[in-house]
DNA sequence: AGGATAGCCTGCGGGC
DNA sequence: TGCCCGCAGGCTATCC
């Protein structure tokens, strides 16, 4: 569900009403959905760890901190509060931050100095929270294999994430490690828009299509939080609203159907495990 | 190194 | 109406 469109247009509706607020108390009502430093396998496979969990503490959910910043890299985002604790933030496929309480799967209630609330939701529960004790080693630590930031990916950076790969270039874009944001929806848009395949080896990139690449994922990603994101099914931002830049899909989704510049219908594959869709006559 | 596969979960839409 | 199937915006572990 959300790549970093989405997550940064969740980040700009949380930023008023969370900003200097204190907050109040917390309950969370699943363990398995917050990750303490210390629990097993850095919280993935969670639910399979024999080890028992530590105990978690008002204070791991940032009760007491005031909120005086939110971050985001890639498609993470960190709830940093003035004493230095902070929460990062992974929604997963169908993750939501709401700021009404959701029907069902409200895995952690907060409530704050003004007395409003905020929830997390998350009915597939790929998605998480994690604690971290002090923000300063955010970087070194939990956004540590994080590659650099999509929206901002310049040619000579994506060059780099290129160099010496021999993957598909689908499959790079996929990767957290080398670019950090893009997800299935505008790995396919951008590539349609640079006019390349897929398929395409990365380390096979001409450095004119490494320009053309990096500006296309700038633009799309751009536009797509003009729109306020994509609502497929579930994204939400805080208040609830769905987006709009669905709309402006121009392959995602549209396998089969004509090439809106040429024509031709368009193909799809599975690459890198996930539905991958272009158009042999555009890209090559 | 990087591909392919299975797995973590729930929900929805299509076919029957 | 209901059942079964495949599929979904993410990511990890494991095997080759």
């Amino acid at each position: 569900m959300p790549e970093l469109p989405e997550v940064e247009t969740l980040r700009r509706s949380l930023q008023r009403p969370l900003l200097k607020r204190t907050i109040a108390s917390a309950t969370l009502h699943r363990r398995d959905i917050l990750i303490l430093p210390g629990d097993p396998a850095g919280g993935f496979s969670r639910s399979r760890s024999r080890k028992r969990p530590l105990r978690v503490r008002p204070e791991h959910l940032l009760v007491g901190g005031t909120i005086i910043e939110l971050r985001r890299r890639g498609k993470q985002m960190a709830v940093v509060a003035g004493d230095g604790r902070a929460l990062v933030v992974h929604l997963g496929m169908t993750g939501q931050l709401l700021r009404t309480k959701p029907k069902d799967h409200t895995h952690i209630s907060w409530t704050l100095d003004d007395g409003s609330q905020l929830f997390f939701r998350d009915p597939r529960r790929f998605g998480g929270l994690w604690f971290i004790p002090g923000v300063s080693t955010l970087d070194a630590t939990r956004w540590a294999d994080l590659g650099p930031d999509a929206l901002t990916i310049t040619a000579e950076g994506l060059a780099e994430a290129a160099a010496g790969s021999k993957r598909a270039v689908k499959a790079l874009l996929l990767d957290q490690q080398a670019l950090a944001g893009v997800g299935n929806i505008y790995a396919d848009e951008a590539l349609f828009l640079s006019r390349i395949s897929p398929r395409r080896r990365a380390d096979r990139l001409s450095a004119a299509q490494c320009q053309a690449l990096a500006l296309a994922i700038r633009d799309t990603l751009s536009a797509a939080i003009k729109a306020r994101g994509s609502t497929l099914r579930d994204y939400r931002d805080a208040a609830g609203e769905p987006g709009e830049a669905q709309n402006g899909h121009r392959v995602y989704g549209r396998a089969g159907q004509p090439c809106l510049t040429c024509g031709k219908p368009l193909a799809t594959a599975i690459m890198a495990q996930r539905t991958t869709v272009w158009c042999r006559g555009c890209q090559a």
